[in-house]
RNA sequence: UGGCCUGUAGCUCAAUGGUGAGAGCAUCUGCCUUAUACGCAGCAGGUUACUGGUUCGAAUCCAGUCAGGCCAACCA
């Protein structure tokens, strides 16, 4: 234990935070912050898993510092706060670093390199970053258990998946179907979303497209259609028009799509090509994209072959929903699908009027809304384009044409082309044109891409949607409108997950397949695929051969096989069906979003180990990502929470903005706009940073990265705590105060440190309130003023001199320990947010007191408010003191006439009693601060008062509605008649368009913003008046001070100790003679001189000036 | 293209639908200080992105537009 408090010259955040961070490791601060609270309830938090293959950036910082406040505050709150940690090492981003790192592409491996090489060097690539990783952590101060995260790749952590794999299978939640993915034929290979997203990939193109006709069947669900055709022409043919700008597409067209609502006409015309009469259906708010208005109800029987008007008749006008299943013939039947229920019109919510004809041409084989209505409607698929690119062999006359350019053949002739040709000469055609439109193209090799069905594993979540939703809406988001709008938007639009993956580095999906598909099974763990594999080998679809892999027997070599749960592993196991035939394993990778969505389930290898363990940690009480993880990490955790445990996977999720530069924009490596964080915590320290980005804007904002900010930060909140840290620790150690005397009871304290007590513990209910309500930003900005207008620039500087006059007795100690118990209390409230200065400031304090037994500030518990000590009367008087020192300030600046000049009196209007005896209990405090002598209340009797009325529109507003207009002009022309009556009755009822309207006291404020013949100032209802007549007396005091400042300033400029006792002569100067005289005790004191030598004249000494005179003053120090 | 978020002083942010839109930073002027890198007072700075609407009253609610961002998609 220390006997001083430890001073300090400057503050130095940076070496403050290497100092405390030595400190935190000697003692495992961080751990014991977790064993203190064994026993204590948990507060679950998990930790999203960075993929330590990229360098982390300041955006890091911020969401971290979210996490780790809310966990150091759940702490010091009484909770058990585990915090695992955790790596994401499995995806898409480290398999292409590995490629790039390599020089190889997707192609050469299992070519140049084995899968097992590449494996082995994403696994040690994946963690690349991780030491600086853990040096961030470290240096930012983020607590977080890194000894024993969860890694995604270890076996451990793949099991638990295939656990939960398995599980979803037993559900029926497992499944495998087609889906239409995009696919580059000229590669041979599906590309990922990420892939389609490189730049470049969508390019302009010019497509022949065209409108193709497709001719309606009769039945009932068409019968007004041709009805209403026929009535001009019995032989009528009706034809729904659709446009494409895939003609290739065509031939597997199985449905037209509609949007239910949208209206639709039927149109008799001529088809421009073969001029004969059709009646076409297409959306009505599109007739004018294929039409001339001209044309409209023309003559019909005037058309002739090649007149450029050509004449249209609406005949009628229907909602998409009645053409619903109208029958059509099929286009170019070259074949039929095999299942089905095809070639009908159809609904679908994606249809639009924006471009085309208002009805989509649907082939599901070759696009995903197509393939999902179709589904839906059961229309059956058609593919008629092989994965070459190039039509089957029965399409007839396109039979094996490549649907584009695929092999850069300098004859290739467009089918599209083709297509349209055929379609115009057999009157199917309407209108046929070149487009330019953008197209995703392959990035490797710029050939554009085909959506395609492919095979696929999917999740059934639709199954699971409503009570997804339901437990959705009992999470507690941060932002709330996240929850409802992106992530419940999500929800309500689910489709089924895609887990299929067809890559190398990532958790193998552990199913296997007969070849045939009619036998498979899902494994759950290592022990079943173990077992399976012993059955394989008995059954001999498996064989060993001795000393496979250096091993000696089956089971030896089943543990080798089984030792990572990897391609190209994995694969080499064959197990054996029910009826003995050879299963493998599909060749499909899961998403890696699948992998950090378990991790509630997979960080304790449940449930093959720590049963215990997921059970008390689940679900997390709170979870901390940016807003870009909402379908992300958010919603796995969400889905598989809710398909495997029915439960929520944690009850609140703060989601953090994103962190842009300071211009706005998007912080990119290309643009050279990112901020390191590691110069940035080296330069300014985490504590200062962390601060700025907690308190700058809510999380949830995107914020602007400004490291001015920062800078305002360290110097407004941090060297504001540490000068009035210093202050008390002068002070303090000359006067040997470690707080050993009794805690001084609050009523016996004086008034401004049972103000400061009571504006702290209003301080410590609303920071409590705001972390609770995970408000962090609020809860800083609230210390944050309280530090600077409160504690520094009102409590310090009025109780200066309380500190370093009189004796060391019952006034002294109160201050020192009002002062003491607000640094504390403020090291305590800051902790979760600034963890290294917090902890500096209580190690200072605690040293030398050892008021705690315990070495950190986080082993604490957070400060608990004490009620009693606020008081609001209190707060309001010393706001009132604040207001009318600040008026008087600013009346004497008006006058100019500075402070250190006493004035006699000012003067105050009070509305009330009550006012006035708030006012008088702050006198002293008022008038030594502003130097006046006395203050004068003003009441309404003595006629010095100018009362204004003004409407309270919020009162009013609600009861007088639309008169609210007339009334505040009412109440604004009211006499000094009308106030006194309507303060003197307390209601008064106004006569507004022969309506009475009574108004009440409340309904109105009442100020005095004049003093009739005084200069005043105003702040609200308050008003202040200056008496600015200077006696001669005061003039004398006036001087007097102006001489103490001056001899000060050369104490200071001297290098004097504080206790230094003086001589001073000073030259005569007739009009600073009397105040010599008459204030000689008290300049005598104050500057610490047993008296006063005035000489006739002075050459040595420091020149000073008092009212524009200039003459010497000598100060020695006194032997 | 869609969903969502954001837009207030030069900058960063405030403002339960209630009427002269406030702070801090920065600039300028002056003052104060035996803790301070502080503070105080004053000056200046605004079409609350734009256009409409609802309302007695709109920065706030509604619709649309524009800009920035995120996510999803690119589909006829």
């Amino acid at each position: 234990m220390a006997s001083k408090y430890q001073e300090y010259n400057q503050l130095n955040l940076p070496q403050i935070e290497k100092d405390i961070l030595v400190r935190w490791e000697q003692h495992q601060a961080f751990e014991q912050s977790v064993t203190l609270r064994e026993g204590a309830t948990p507060f679950v938090f998990y930790e999203g898993p960075p993929s330590a293959n990229g360098l982390p950036g300041i955006h890091h910082v911020i969401s971290r510092t979210l996490k780790d406040l809310v966990c150091r505050y759940k702490t010091m709150s009484g909770f058990q706060v585990k915090r695992k940690g955790g790596w994401d090492t499995h995806g898409l981003p480290v398999e292409l670093g590995v490629e790039k790192t390599l020089g190889i592409t997707k192609e050469d491996i299992g070519k140049k390199i084995s899968v097992e090489e590449y494996n082995r060097t994403c696994r040690s690539e994946v963690l690349k970053y991780k030491d600086l990783w853990d040096d961030l952590t470290r240096k930012m101060g983020y607590w977080v258990d890194l000894k024993s995260p969860y890694v995604t790749f270890e076996n451990n952590y793949i099991e638990s998946l295939w656990w939960c794999l398995q599980e979803l299978y037993k559900k029926g939640l497992l499944y495998k179907s087609v889906s239409i993915q995009p696919y580059s034929p000229a590669a041979g290979t599906g590309l990922s979303s990420h892939e389609l997203n490189q730049p470049g990939t969508y390019k302009d193109v010019k497509d022949t497209t065209v409108v193709a006709m497709f001719k309606a069947k009769e039945s009932a669900e068409a019968a007004f259609l041709f009805e209403a055709a026929r009535k001009a022409d019995p032989a009528a043919e009706v034809f729904f028009m659709a446009w494409t700008t895939t003609p290739w597409t065509l031939p597997s067209n199985l449905g037209l799509t509609v949007g239910a609502n949208i209206e639709y006409a039927l149109v008799r015309t001529f088809n421009p090509y073969t001029h004969l009469p059709v009646y076409v259906i297409l959306a009505k708010d599109l007739i004018g994209k294929y039409f001339k208005p001209e044309g409209e109800d023309a003559d019909f029987s005037a058309y002739n072959e090649g007149d450029k008007l050509i004449p249209w008749q609406i005949l009628l006008v229907c909602r998409g929903s009645q053409l619903e299943n109208i029958r059509y013939e099929q286009l170019l039947p070259y074949v039929q699908p095999e299942e089905g229920d095809p070639f009908r019109v159809i609904i679908g919510d994606f249809v639009t009027t924006e471009d085309g004809t208002g009805i989509v041409h649907t082939a599901p084989a070759f696009g995903a809304d197509d393939n999902r209505v179709g589904k839906k409607y059961g229309i059956g698929i058609l593919t008629l384009v092989d994965r070459q690119g190039k039509f089957l062999d029965n399409v007839g006359e396109f039979g094996g044409r490549y649907v584009k350019n695929y092999k850069s053949d300098p004859d290739y002739k467009d089918v599209d082309v083709d297509i349209a040709v055929k379609l115009k000469k057999e009157n199917r055609a309407f209108r046929v044109e070149k487009y330019e439109h953008t197209y995703p193209h392959c990035w490797r090799t710029d050939k554009p891409v085909l959506y395609y069905p492919l095979d696929a594993w999917f999740i059934r979540t639709t199954a699971l949607k409503d009570r997804m939703v339901e437990l959705n809406k009992t999470i507690n988001w941060k932002p709330a409108a996240t929850g409802t709008g992106r992530f419940g938007n999500w929800l309500e639009n689910m489709v089924d997950w895609n887990l299929s993956r067809s890559r190398y580095w990532g958790t193998p999906l552990p199913v296997w397949r007969t070849e045939d598909g009619e036998e498979e099974i899902c494994i759950g763990g290592l022990e079943e695929l173990r077992n399976e594999l012993n059955k394989s080998f008995k059954a001999g679809v498996m064989e060993y051969t001795s000393g496979a892999a250096g091993t000696t027997s089956v089971d030896e070599y089943i543990t080798h096989l089984t030792s990572d749960l990897h391609k190209p592993f994995v694969d080499n196991i064959i197990l054996v069906s029910a009826s003995g035939k050879p299963m493998r394993r599909e060749p499909e990778l899961i998403d890696v979003w699948f992998d950090s969505g378990a991790m509630p389930y997979a960080q304790w290898h449940f449930p093959f180990e720590n049963k215990e363990s997921f059970k008390q940690s689940f679900p997390a009480d709170f979870i901390a990502e940016g807003v870009d993880q909402t379908r992300g990490w958010f919603y796995t955790l969400h889905a598989l929470g809710v398909m495997l445990f029915d439960s929520v996977a944690y009850k609140t999720v703060v989601s953090n903005g994103l962190v842009l530069d300071k211009n706005g924009s998007k912080m990119s490596k290309r643009v050279g706009n990112v901020i390191d964080p590691f110069t940035t915590l080296e330069q300014f320290g985490a504590d200062a940073t962390r601060w700025y980005l907690i308190t700058n804007a809510s999380p949830w904002d995107s914020m602007k990265f400004d490291i001015d900010g920062i800078r305002e930060v360290q110097r407004k909140l941090f060297s504001t705590l540490y000068n009035t840290y210093n202050f008390f620790a002068m002070y303090a150690n000359l006067d040997s105060f470690t707080f050993k005397e009794a805690y001084i009871p609050l009523e016996q304290r004086p008034e401004i440190d049972r103000w400061i007590i009571s504006v702290l513990n209003t301080l410590v209910k609303d920071v409590t309130g705001y972390f609770d309500d995970y408000e962090p930003t609020q809860a800083g900005r609230a210390v944050q003023s309280f530090v600077d207008e409160h504690l520094s620039n009102w409590y310090v500087r009025l109780c200066r001199r309380r500190f370093w006059k009189g004796e060391y007795e019952h006034d002294k100690i109160s201050a020192y320990q009002t002062l003491y118990e607000c640094l504390e209390t403020l090291a305590k409230l800051m902790a979760p947010i600034s963890p290294f200065f917090s902890d500096w400031l209580f190690g200072n304090l605690n040293n030398v007191s050892n008021r705690s037994k315990v070495n950190s500030v986080h082993h604490l518990d957070f400060p608990v408010v004490v009620s009693t000590a606020i008081d609001p009367d209190l707060e309001e008087r010393m706001r009132l003191a604040q207001d009318i020192s600040s008026l008087v300030l600013s009346l004497r600046k008006k006058v100019d006439i500075r402070v250190r000049q006493p004035l006699k009196k000012i003067l105050i209007p009070v509305l009330d009693e009550r006012m006035k005896q708030q006012v008088e209990r702050i006198e002293d405090l008022i008038k030594s601060e502003v130097n006046v002598k006395g203050i004068d209340y003003l009441t309404e009797t003595e006629g010095f008062i100018k009362k204004k009325i003004k409407p309270n529109y919020k009162s009013l507003g609600g009861k007088m509605g639309a008169k609210m207009k007339a009334v505040a002009a009412a109440i604004s022309a009211f006499s000094a008649a009308d106030i006194a009556t309507l303060e003197r009755d307390g209601q008064f009822n106004l006569l507004i368009e022969d309506d009475q309207l009574p108004i009440q006291l409340s309904d109105v404020e009442i100020i005095s913003e004049d003093i009739p013949g005084w200069t005043v100032a105003n702040k609200g209802a308050l008003t202040v008046a200056l008496d600015i007549t200077i006696t001669p007396e005061l003039q004398d005091e006036g001087n007097a001070r102006e001489l103490v400042n001056r001899i000060q300033k050369i104490r200071k400029d001297s290098n004097f100790e504080l206790t230094d006792r003086i001589q001073v002569k000073v030259a005569a100067i007739d009009s600073l003679k009397s105040a010599i005289i008459n204030y000689n005790d008290y300049i005598c004191t104050e500057i610490l001189a047993d008296r006063i030598e005035v000489v006739p004249e002075l050459k040595d000494g420091t020149e000073i000036e008092i009212n524009d005179l200039k003459f010497n003053v000598l100060v020695n120090k006194k032997s």
